[in-house]
DNA sequence: ATCTATTAATAAGC
DNA sequence: TGCTTATTAATAGAT
């Protein structure tokens, strides 16, 4: 997929093929991974290199159990190694295995991870604990600044027309005080001078002061 | 990669999560044929939909054969199946005793468990495995909820108090109006009428009107 | 399922 | 290995 089309046959060069499996497993296990995440899915990825090395990748619980899962699925009642694993499943706290009881305790700890990676979205399910202490120490902290800073600018705001309202409330009274006098004013004009065909309201519409 | 990038999260659309499996999955097998092929390598992949349906690959031989191989690998050589974790070519820490293994992960469960109550303020620290799952499904919609809530009063307030002061200056204005025709009239009058003591200023001070 | 506009992966080259 | 870049491949959203 670059600087030119690949044929699908195995790569003669040992250092390219070295260099492409290298690439493609990465890439690969992170496209497992995407998969899990997006669609709940759950993944078991083994990858042999050509030289016997092991990689792999179980996205929920561990690969042991992916392979209970799978044997149960596919109906296969052979046992094969891993027969050791398939006591695991969820017996309940009396006595389990050691190795059961490990197993029980990571996959505990990966929905946590996960749990976490879930609140601050952007997580690839890939925190390491020295990560989640600090997270949980800072936590309360982040959570009160983030809050406290969009809540700043909404009391603000409320507040600024708070003070609009009572200033505006003010001037209103203030003019129709004014409004009051005048009146008062042409009334004792009136005694003076001939009747005007001017009029104009008393009182304010009602509704507009209601609130 | 297409049309807009995509959040690495739960598609919460079960619709578009289908569509996505389906399309990824089919993705996923690819590449790994691919790389078995241009690589050489030996590859088993194993995926569950959310809804427990099996998908399957293995490049040479069976999936059995696979499990067999991945058995001893793991079983045999280096200590200890860590995948769980961060699942990839994490080393772990040379071998340790299973029993100090247990209690290190429970350490760490309690820790996080810890941090969750923490975010969740009232927690009490006895969140089984059960609820902290229910947490993990439904915390980005419970966040968005709460938030939202609290984005919705404030956000009334604040139109009501805009409407408000809407209100207030149209009211300003059409007093002011009054005003300023009393004015007039007045003056109208003054040529029949005696000049009054009285007084009033003909405009506001003109703070009240600094916003 | 099919069709594209885009993003993501990656072959080469250093 | 780790970058960078030119291209191809995968795929999100729409149909």
């Amino acid at each position: 997929m670059a600087r030119g089309k690949i044929q699908l046959k195995r790569i003669e060069n040992p250092v390219h093929r070295q260099v492409t499996f290298c690439k493609r497993r990465t890439g690969l296990l992170k496209k497992a991974k995407e998969l899990s995440v997006l669609c709940d899915a759950e993944i078991g990825v083994v990858i042999f290199s050509p030289q016997g090395k092991l990689f792999e990748l179980a996205t929920k619980g561990t690969m042991e159990g992916m392979i209970d899962k799978y044997m149960k699925c596919t109906g296969g009642g052979r046992g094969s190694s891993s027969a050791t694993f398939t006591a695991q499943e969820q017996l309940q706290p009396p006595n389990l295995d050691p190795k059961d009881e490990i197993n029980v305790l990571k996959q505990e700890i990966e929905m946590l991870q996960k749990g976490i990676s879930y609140m601050f979205g952007g997580g690839d399910g890939a925190m390491n604990l020295e990560e989640l202490l600090l997270l949980e120490k800072h936590l309360e902290y982040w959570i009160s600044q983030i809050r406290s800073a969009k809540m700043d600018v909404m009391l603000q705001e409320i507040q600024s027309l708070r003070n609009k309202e009572g200033v505006l409330k003010n001037t209103n009274k203030y003019l129709l005080d004014k409004i009051e006098e005048n009146n008062n004013s042409i009334l004792d004009a009136n005694f003076a001078v001939m009747e005007t065909n001017y009029s104009y309201p008393l009182t304010m519409p009602s509704e507009i002061f209601q609130f």
